[in-house]
DNA sequence: CCACCATTCTGGTATATACCAAATGAAAAC
DNA sequence: GTTTTCATTTGGTATATACCAGAATGGTGG
């Protein structure tokens, strides 16, 4: 089946066009991971279409998860999805960091807080309370995987702005703090990005990505943490294990 | 600070200030959910600038969920999100139709199938076994919120077509054939829409969604029903309680 | 009262063009 | 060999325009 057979029926919109083009590009692995696909005039010329078509069939394949931009740079093929498993509330750095190497994490910045509504009623403490508040971004062979902002109930943790927080918090706060975290209540969603945000994936304002957020507890059944970490889309996948509660 | 403020150091992209206008008008509820956003072309006339500019900034504030497309009827404000709690593997139809209406469910195909590679990994069934499969579409108030297509294990529920499927299928599974849930694998991306599901969601092609997987396995530890939903992204948030596993 | 039809509204696709700013890479200066 | 400079390429924003097809509306004729 070709495009003129489509043609006849229907009439395909051009961009779609470009989209199988790609898709069949990536799919085939004539384009591999991290491969540039061709820019926005240059498929423009060769299909012999406006740039701003060939600007949305682009912006459509990075929606489908397949490539992803990269500021003015250009764009890229997406590497394959990352499998986190939310039923062991561990954070990612204990995962992947072990394997190998892959994962880098640049701390944005940290500093003191106050508890708002929000989190006085997340973390169980008061209005007020201080916090440590630090956000950081977790990098996959170099290419920005989520953003993570979080807050840690500072009397608890004396001194946490001492240790490198290029590192998996949740076991920093288990062997210096001996607080394990035990269990967590966790939600996600689908969500635009802000502009720092947007601006720390390298990503376009307003793109879409998934939220993470969660609250993790000791085993005294109390709160000592919560972050929020918003994922590229297309590079996550959540797993988890439910046992049906009655 | 105003748009001038802006202006005078950085230049605010004239598309923000319609998204700024819009959030504001959602968010002070002087637009109530339901409620028809001013369409592309008012939009361009009220802010004096061209209809694609408009255009764009609508679709961003789609995609932050603050507002839905219903094909070309116009554009409204989006409902609150309606949390999904995944550690409860039963359906979502047990779950609000009970509280009260304002679920409806449209059966759009059922089938007889036959396990591919795919399916028969995920069943535990030999490839080839006979399965049933059926595409419904959940709406709350009217409004479509996802489509699911569901596979479950023929000769475990002989006659399951001649139930009515406008309902839990978890729940008919429990009370006509006595197989009741006891615990899923779930899996949570974010993907694009493929023509069929945007079709049945009433969506243009390529809007992101998220995909909401799940292996449904009985009190013998074998599973027995596969499901796949496709939600709007604005639409849903997903919870879940974990316990860390060592 | 209802069925039909034309008008008007909506978003969807597509064009050709323009300018900007960040990033890159190659040539020129040191 | 290193640094500086500059032209090129890239995506991002924005315009004005055009046509199409689905959806709603308001009227007209039965």
């Amino acid at each position: 089946m070709n495009a003129d057979d489509l043609d006849k029926t229907k009439k395909t919109p051009a961009f779609q066009m470009v989209i199988v083009h790609l898709r069949n590009q990536i799919r085939s692995g004539k384009l591999a991971a991290h491969a540039a696909l061709p820019s926005e005039r240059a498929i423009a010329e060769q299909f012999g279409i406006s740039r701003m078509t060939a600007r949305r069939a682009l912006l459509a394949v990075e929606m489908e998860g397949l490539a992803y931009s990269s500021g003015r740079r250009g764009r890229f093929v997406s590497p394959q999805r990352v499998a986190y498993d939310i039923s062991k509330t561990v954070s990612l750095s204990a995962l992947i960091g072990q394997d190998g190497p892959g994962l880098t994490i640049k701390v944005i910045s940290q500093q003191m807080a106050q508890a708002d509504a929000a989190l006085s009623a997340k973390l169980a403490v008061p209005e007020g309370e201080v916090l440590y508040k630090y956000i950081r971004v977790f990098l996959l062979q170099d290419h920005p995987a989520f953003v993570e902002e979080e807050y840690a109930i500072a009397s608890l943790f004396p001194g946490l702005f001492d240790h490198n927080l290029q590192q998996s918090t949740t076991v920093l706060m288990e062997r210096e703090y001996n607080v394990p975290p035990h269990s967590g209540d966790i939600t996600i969603r689908m969500r635009a990005l802000n502009e720092q945000e947007a601006g720390l994936l390298n990503l376009p304002t307003y793109n879409a990505g998934i939220e993470l957020e969660q609250v993790i507890y000791g085993p005294d059944g109390k709160p000592f943490c919560f972050g929020r970490q918003i994922w590229r889309g297309e590079l996550a996948e959540f797993t988890a294990h439910a046992i049906v509660r009655r």
